[in-house]
DNA sequence: CTCCTAATCCATACGTTGTACGATTATGTA
DNA sequence: TACATAATCGTACAACGTATGGATTAGGAG
């Protein structure tokens, strides 16, 4: 078969059209644009207009792709360190909302990316230095630090799985999760019941930012409670 | 075409070869032995002795089986409620301790049950009473109590992400991570540098249990806090 | 008992997916 | 110039989810 319309066979030099970085920029947008499931490897080729099987010379297969986004939103993560200019818990607290902001960048993306452990490489690991340096000053031991920063992490990773999952689905059953609940048998759940009694009509509505903050207060003085025991 | 083998058309009463449980029951089987991939309704149908077309009659599509097989872990779940024979935070820690082993069942459904979020229904809710219980107990008010069990229930997801998605793995990378922290140049990650160098040798296998048993201490402590704040 | 309806299951088929295989063409090195 | 290598393309295949429609038969209505 003759190739009519498109050149085949290797490009002149300097005139590739694919690079493992421009395949990955462009399957994140379309993760960006269009959700998990638009990514197909059809349709990343279309949209770089390449054949299909050109993707294999750079990637060794979708598994491949997906980690490599992956890879990416960590590699674009920065977490700030404001150093002493500020408490500890404060510092803290500034690195791990900017942990927290840096996931929601790519919701759709979330799932893959707090699922993939490959993912989990030198650059993760330094990346959360601002970590281990609050938690230095505040004055635990190795151990300690190595601890209370994976807690903290396993906090985040637990609350953006959450963020995520909700902005994901259609938003139906969680809003008058509330409201079914007061309906409930008064002796399956007493307790519950009585909160959901407690928290008045505002309480309908799940605050996100708020709810966030207030694990970040429980971190923070769980963590205090630890180095004043030495 | 005749159907010479098998019977055909509908069974006598209390003959079905199929229900939504059976079918889910099966699909449960085949994740936990051989993991998510290996779920296909093809597949399923074959172990059911069945026409794939057959599991159609009692699951709209494989969505509302992932749906199901999460809605069935959740189900199984019982968290244990020791009551006022122990201290509140005793009590706390018991019942995450639960939640924590009931996700680890099947480490091959951890992802789907943890971001499924139509499995957050009134069940699910229910079964965290044991939560608000001890929070009750602690002496915090509605606000406080919803919000520190949120906070409690997002680390024990991280948590058991983290514990899955490494299970899951071929576990390469993990374990000689510390090592390659080591090697790093010492001007990219010198608090996490020193923090390796103190935890010694036997910080190079990491230890689960430990670490969450020390994410619940932590975040104990913070509660505690937060009641003697009122 | 007879007819109708609905439940259960089956056979076939379609569109989409990931990707194995081999051919084609340019580059860089010997 | 000769040749291994790298980048792209064309074709093809097995496996997937599931739409459609037909076959069989239990159970309820008359």
């Amino acid at each position: 078969m003759v190739n009519v319309g498109k050149r085949s066979g290797r490009p002149r030099a300097g005139e590739e059209r694919l690079s493992r970085e421009a395949i990955l920029t462009a399957a994140l947008r379309i993760v960006d644009d269009e959700g998990i499931d638009a990514l197909t490897m059809r349709r990343l080729a279309a949209t770089l207009q390449v054949n299909p099987m050109s993707l294999y010379h750079h990637l060794p297969n979708k598994a491949a792709v997906l980690a490599g986004l992956a890879e990416l939103v960590f590699a674009g993560l920065e977490l700030p360190d404001p150093g002493d200019a500020v408490p500890w818990d404060e510092q803290l607290k500034e690195a791990a909302r900017a942990y927290r902001n840096g996931l929601r960048q790519h919701p759709n993306l979330a799932l893959q990316v707090l699922s993939d452990t490959s993912a989990v490489s030198d650059v993760v690991v330094v990346t959360m230095e601002p970590f281990y340096r609050a938690l230095d000053r505040a004055g635990l031991e190795p151990r300690q630090i190595f601890e209370a920063a994976n807690t903290l992490i396993d906090f985040i990773h637990g609350f953006s799985l959450g963020e995520a999952s909700v902005r994901a689905e259609t938003f139906e059953l969680a809003p008058d999760l509330l409201t079914r609940v007061r309906a409930l048998p008064a002796d399956k759940a007493p307790t519950l019941k009585r909160i959901v009694g407690g928290l008045g009509v505002e309480g309908l509505a799940y605050d996100f930012d708020g709810g966030f903050e207030s694990g970040l207060s429980t971190l923070t003085a769980g963590i205090a409670a630890t180095a004043r025991r030495r």
